[in-house]
Parts: structure tokens; C-alpha cells; sequence
DNA sequence: CGGCATCTTAACTCCGCGGTCAACAATAAC
DNA sequence: GTTATTGTTGACCGCGGAGTTAAGATGCCG
């Protein structure tokens, strides 16, 4: 692979990851992807053969981060850490990463007809351990008897929103783009609502010790 | 306004709002709703100009709904009680508009390009007024100190969740379509989440009284 | 330099979909 | 009945965007 594919190829796949999650896949044009990337519209054919193909390297260029945001629900079983560290991490996929949220949620809404399969079982893998391992904190009384799935749902949404919604954040807070303090301010204010809706025992003793 | 013309004019925007939401605006082919409507493609132009009509046609016969679900705001002025008819209202949009919803959540993601203006003033409206009530709340110990937009944000998002992402919630649920048992049970823990998590005084006195 | 691979580009094809039209059928008005 | 209005239909047009091609430019080895 030469220095040349390979620096025009992320130029592309940038440049498609914002066009795509801002108009959606039909409504994109290869031709703005090229515009945007600064290349003539078959340079983006050389290197990608197709609009689907190319639909899919965006996808797959940004699953890592996604599939990173669940880690603390490896590294740890203190239920109040675990909540916490999995906010923060996906308020943060949103701020640093919001083409790429985007991308899946539309794709997500429009039943996932791109999304490969081995993509979509991975995701099923950690949904099922991370709701293992609540019900495991509801069963030890770690907290309020809550449905585990219903419980990610509403994570996964209230984390997403301000990346997803962005549009919608922006009119009423009335800011272009929301701050690192309003990000933080959101991880912050979730976490509350989430540990202490949930009846979490807060118990940094059962970390220390 | 003839019998028949109505009578078209609702099979078209039923089938519209089921084909706009699944696929996207850009991936809908009017052919696709004529033949769900079971027309002819001619007679969805004779009733609706244009796509882009039609597709405005379509948001306007759902804004109803939207709109309603913020009335518990306006009719009282006690957290516990406010918040939670709010959440079973918006619950009760995903789960009996469920295109509707998914039409608006797909809009708002690409930015609303065609969002009527006074339609968005609307909302914005419904939401000044909102964040104003918890914003009171909060100045009279009703409740936590929370950012009223944050909170509207998460509730948004949590509600909005069981109808723009139902694939997602099909495939970890294991369902085809979430039973009534399962609203319930979603919008019971989504309320106890959030008065609990935002320290939320369930006065039942402060009503009666 | 020469010779090979990689990359670039303008000009092109093809086709699917938004939108139209003109003739026809059905209904309503009298 | 006659006429006017409304509704239906198949065949059509034009555009724009996905994808192609073939020739030329550029880099990359000896």
C-alpha cells in the first residue's frame, strides 16, 4: 500500500463520514464526497469501488471507538465506577466522534441494512455481558431491582442524543457547539441521575478494599 | 374537499409516513407509496404536488401528537406528577406513532432542512416553557439542582429511543414488537429513574392539599 | 535515462426516479 | 338525458447521479 493510497484514503473516508452522517447514505453524493476530499470524482472509485463499498469503510472505520466505550464493564464490578466510567465514555464518543454516531444511528433507525453482521454480533456480545453483569449488581442488592435492558436503552439514547441531535441541542441551548464544560456538565448530571435513580451504594470502600 | 379526494389524500400520507420512516426521505420512491396505498404513482402527484409536499404533508399530519404529549407542563405544578405524565405521554407517542416519530428523529438529524419554521418556534416554545417550570422547581427545593435542558435532553432521548430505534430494541429484546406490558414497564422505570435520580419530593400532599 | 506501476482526469454511458401529459372513466349537477 | 368537474391511467420526458473508460501524468525502480 503506498503512501499515496493510503493518505488519499483516509482523506475520502473523512470526508465521506461527514457528508454521510450529515444527509444520510441516498442522499449523498459521491461527487461532494470528492469535493470535500479535495479529488477528482473517480479517484474516489480507484480507491473504493462503490458507494456501498466505501458506506462500509466508514462503518468500519469507526466501530473501534464505539466498541471501546464498553471496557469498563470488563475492568471493574463496583456498579457505581462501572456506570460512571461507561457515561463518561460514551458522552465522549459523541463529542469526539459525532460523524461517526451518527452514521450508525441512522443506519440503526433504517433497521441497519448496511451494518455486516459480524459487526452487529459483536455489539449483541457486549450488550448481553454488560446486561449480565447489572442483573448480577441487581441480584446482590448492589442496587434497585431494574430491568437491565431498559437501563442501557436509556443510557445508550441519553448519551447519543448529543451527538445524534445535535441540531436540536444547538437551537435550545442556543450555543453553535456545545463546550467541554457542557460536555462534562452532561456526564456529570447523567451519572447523578443514573446512580442515584437506580439506588447505586455509592461504595468506594468496596473498590479500596 | 370531495369524499374521495379525502379518503386518497389519507391512504397516501398513511402509506408515506410508513415508507418516509423506514427508508429515509431520499431513499423513498413515490412508486413505493403508491403501490402501498395501492395507486397508481399519477394520482399521488394529482393529490400532493411534489415529493418534498407530500413529505411536509406528512410531518404536519403527525405535529399533533408531538405537540400534546408536553401538556401535562401546562395543567400542573407538581414535579412528581408533571414529570411523570410527561414521560407516559412521550412513551405513549413512540409506541402508538411510531413513524411519525422515527420521520421527526431522522429530520432533526440531518439538521430539519424541511422543517417548517413555525413548526420548530412551536417546539421551541414548549421548551422555554418547560425548562422554565423545572428551572422553579429547582428555585423552590422541589427537586435537585439539575440543568433543566440536560434533563429535557435525557427524557427526550430515553422516550424517543422505543420508537427511532426499535431494531436495536428488537434484537436485544429478542422481540418483534414490544407488548404493552413492555411500555409500561419502560415508562414506570424511566419515571422512577428520574424522580428518584433527581431527588424529585413526591408530594401527593402538595396536590391534595 | 528507460520501463513499469500507480495515480489522475475529462468525457462518456446508463438507468432509475421525479415529474408530466393527454386521453379516458366516473361522478355530480342540472 | 347533457354537461362540467373530478378522478384515473399508461405512456412518456429529462435530469442527475452511479459507475466506466481510455488516455495521459506522475511517481518509483534500475
Amino acid at each position: 500500500m503506498s503512501r499515496i493510497r493510503e493518505h488519499n484514503r483516509e482523506l475520502i473516508i473523512q470526508a465521506a463520514s461527514e457528508i454521510f452522517a450529515d444527509q444520510g447514505y441516498a442522499a449523498t453524493k459521491i461527487i461532494e464526497i470528492a469535493n470535500r476530499a479535495g479529488l477528482p470524482k473517480p479517484n474516489v472509485y480507484y480507491y473504493f469501488k462503490s458507494k456501498e463499498n466505501l458506506y462500509r469503510s466508514v462503518i468500519e472505520s469507526v466501530i473501534d471507538p464505539l466498541l471501546q466505550a464498553a471496557q469498563p464493564f470488563y475492568e471493574d464490578d463496583d456498579p457505581a465506577t462501572v456506570l460512571e466510567q461507561y457515561i463518561i465514555a460514551k458522552i465522549k464518543v459523541s463529542q469526539q466522534h459525532p460523524h461517526a454516531s451518527k452514521v450508525f444511528a441512522s443506519e440503526i433507525m433504517h433497521g441497519a441494512p448496511h451494518l455486516p453482521e459480524d459487526i452487529a454480533e459483536k455489539m449483541m456480545e457486549q450488550t448481553i455481558q454488560s446486561s449480565n453483569k447489572i442483573q448480577s449488581w441487581v441480584d446482590r442488592g448492589l442496587m434497585d431491582r431494574v430491568d437491565p435492558h431498559h437501563l442501557l436503552f436509556t443510557i445508550w439514547a441519553a448519551t447519543q442524543t448529543y451527538a445524534d441531535f445535535d441540531w436540536q441541542i444547538s437551537r435550545v441551548t442556543g450555543k453553535d457547539n456545545l463546550s467541554q464544560q457542557d460536555y462534562d456538565t452532561a456526564a456529570q448530571q447523567l451519572t447523578q441521575l443514573i446512580l442515584k435513580g437506580c439506588g447505586v451504594q455509592t461504595s468506594k470502600a468496596a473498590k479500596a478494599g
